[in-house]
DNA sequence: CTAGTTATAGTCAAAATGACTAAAACTGAT
DNA sequence: ATCAGTTTTAGTCATTTTGACTATAACTAG
């Protein structure tokens, strides 16, 4: 078999590699709550990679590659996902298509960047290792092409989704108290709310399910425990906010 | 020269077609507002390009094209909308990456789709032949390739920033009366509003300004003008609404 | 000059929001 | 056993926002 693809990569002729189309790439920006080493509370994570080549050989970046030939740009998304992290996200949707001229000093590059949320148990059990490491939202130093900004524009949308959707289960386990999506909402957002009045609004949403179970073993008065009856949010396209 | 994009589309080696990158293209998305033919009322029209060669051939499709090297994705999404309507938008946002499996049956294809708000000044001037017609949004018939899909996907982008930001006056000239604003809300959200409490509202906003203007020459009360004062809003990672 | 129509201001009750008080229910220490 | 401390939870109350509606102003057509 003939080797295509090297006619693009190995080529040193620069009309060639004019002539070749932008190569596409799938990256993905995968929050997850962990406590704060040091109040404790739940604040926002992410996992990035060791770039073990050039450009950028050394630097952080986002878990991403190439688009293979026989998956949809989600799938190549949650494999990406599953094969740098081996998590399966709750939530999972397309961020935005960066295809500035400059992002790769070697090739034009496009790249198209989903977002993923996934739940603390999962996340607990995420691989992490010499070349895979997670990162506080808000301290991720200096990446590797465009992905400072890609991580910034993420978050900008998940604040964004937080504050009109309801997106905050999908980072809680399947039952939870309304002290911890009030959590979600001050880590994320990065302010203090009050509770009675947090859960007043809560408590109006109808995909807010209450169950009979507490949680125990609190140093306090135990909370009900409630459930997100919403849908899965797994798909992309689906109508729910902005 | 050697004719580098021969060996994908010529070859009729399967196994080098399979790996060939999925080839990237641009398409656009373009509102604008025209009268009803039958109310007078305005409505939202989309220009649609013919399919002059197979697949979908004689079928309508949005306006859009192959991404060239030199040119960003927001750049080749205004040059092909420029090339087929003659229009330059006052508003330009990325819609959504497409990138199903299926979406054309002779190859692999993903499709960054913008969309864009031109103004009725501008609109009256667009380019039709007949090749080139506009639709309402509303009535565009069977398209070809999942067109129809990302048409509807564009108008729930549509309202849904026009319930949330303010992107309304995109749609409407410099100067604009409050009625005209609530027509088009009342275009795009297909509801009828009350005309006193939708200007209490729009009123509120910081950014209409009141000019000293009328409109004269209509059959009643001349209303008074209003201007703009936002942003351009060419910039799709412009952070003002999901 | 009058009827018709649109623009614009204002009223009023209902609903939502923000700041706050207080009781209930638990743990851990006295 | 009791009490102090803390969190959960319910509720109050003033303010703001919303929706339905009324009324007046300003124009045109006849």
């Amino acid at each position: 078999m003939k080797r295509v693809k090297s006619v693009y990569t190995n080529s040193a002729n620069v009309a060639e590699r004019q002539a070749a189309p932008p190569s596409l790439a799938i990256s993905t920006v995968i929050f997850a709550l962990r406590p704060s080493e040091a109040s404790g509370r739940p604040t926002l994570w992410l996992p990035l990679v060791r770039r073990i080549r050039e450009p950028f050989k050394g630097l952080w970046a986002l878990p991403g590659g190439p688009l293979t030939h026989s998956e949809s740009l989600q799938d190549a998304a949650s494999r990406n996902l599953r094969e740098t992290t081996g998590l399966a996200p709750s939530y999972l949707e397309q961020l935005y298509a960066f295809g500035g001229l400059h992002r790769s000093p070697t090739q034009r590059v496009v790249s198209i960047v989903y977002w993923a949320l996934v739940q603390p148990t999962e996340a607990a059990l995420a691989d992490e290792s010499a070349n895979v490491r997670w990162f506080r939202a808000d301290k991720v130093g200096e990446l590797a092409f465009d992905h400072n900004a890609i991580v910034d524009y993420a978050l900008w949308r998940l604040r964004n989704k937080l504050a009109y959707g309801s997106i905050a289960y999908h980072l809680l386990g399947e039952y939870f108290t309304l002290a911890q999506v009030r959590e979600v909402y001050e880590a994320v957002l990065d302010t203090r709310l009050d509770p009675a009045n947090f859960r007043r609004q809560v408590k109006a949403t109808p995909e807010i399910e209450e169950t009979g179970e507490y949680l125990q073993g609190g140093k306090h008065r135990p909370p009900r425990l409630y459930r997100f009856t919403g849908r899965p949010g797994l798909d992309p396209d689906n109508r729910s906010t902005p």
